[in-house]
DNA sequence: CAATATTTTTAGCACATGCTAACTTGACAT
DNA sequence: ATGTCAAGTTAGCATGTGCTAAAAATATTG
């Protein structure tokens, strides 16, 4: 294998970039759950007052044993109450967290509306989108999704 | 706490609709780093002819350690080989995979700039979304980052 | 109220993804 | 050629996110 002339001025890979977005991304892959649950736990509780492990079990398709695990965590961060064999309510930082989550959804959702996909197939992206977009995306998105609502 | 009539019908949390969505992010969470490293790997190739532990590490801010790690998680999905001590190449599939990735970020990147938003934003946000676009979705972006290049 | 069913919790496991510290190998310069 | 330094590897650990199986608590129902 040939010497290799320090691979300090890539065309395509400026290292610092893609290291930073990577790092970011890790990053956001932490909150995302977290996000989720909260956003779950909040309409749970405007639809039946209550959030319930098995109601979350199987909103997640995930074992009782594993949203048990998950709210532990959200409670040592400060999102969420829980008290053994009782149900799950949002502390006020959980909540406000929640309502963020769900106007980001409803931006993303229908931005990709507006682009003429499926309810179907909107609903399945926004899932795996809505946590990457930074507010300027948010921003473009929500101008677009406004614009081709109202005609 | 009231009795609760079985949500089964809930006017947001259509639970099945959740449940799958939830199952498909998690899904996509496993092959993100794979998707990133072959990604990464083919254009070190294409760059320098080889793609070292060194490099990757420092692309994606990691210690080599970590790298070695994924890279075995990697040989053993098939998408790259690797022997001690010497640099990392690509399998068929693994080439594939990378080149299906670079369109693909080439797609949202190039959509994101049509936004309007700048190349670091659109960079950085590239990352997060370029994994969770359904075929449908990455058709409408090209869609419409191939009209807005036109003009 | 007692028997049964459901829900929640716990313990123990697995795997992905990261780390540090220590060791080995390889490359280069004198 | 050899000694030093960089690169790569290994072992051991942590945390997040999932699982199963068994135990405990709660709820329902005869």
């Amino acid at each position: 294998m040939p010497k290799n002339e320090s691979p300090s001025q890539a065309i395509r890979l400026n290292e610092e970039h893609v290291a930073e977005n990577m790092t970011r991304t890790r990053e956001e892959h932490a909150t995302e759950l977290a996000e989720d649950y909260v956003e779950a736990i909040a309409d749970l509780i405007d639809e039946h007052r209550e959030a319930r492990v098995t109601d979350l079990a199987r909103l997640f398709a995930v074992t009782p044993a594993t949203v048990n695990n998950t709210i532990a965590r959200l409670q040592k961060a400060g999102l969420v109450t829980s008290e053994k064999y009782r149900s799950i309510f949002l502390t006020n930082s959980g909540r406000e967290l929640a309502e963020q989550c769900k106007a980001r959804h409803e931006t993303v959702y229908r931005f990709l509306l507006s682009l003429g996909l499926s309810h179907k197939i909107a609903s399945r992206d926004t899932e795996g989108i809505e946590h990457h977009c930074s507010p300027e995306t948010l921003r473009a998105f929500k101008k677009l999704a406004d614009e081709a609502g109202s005609s």
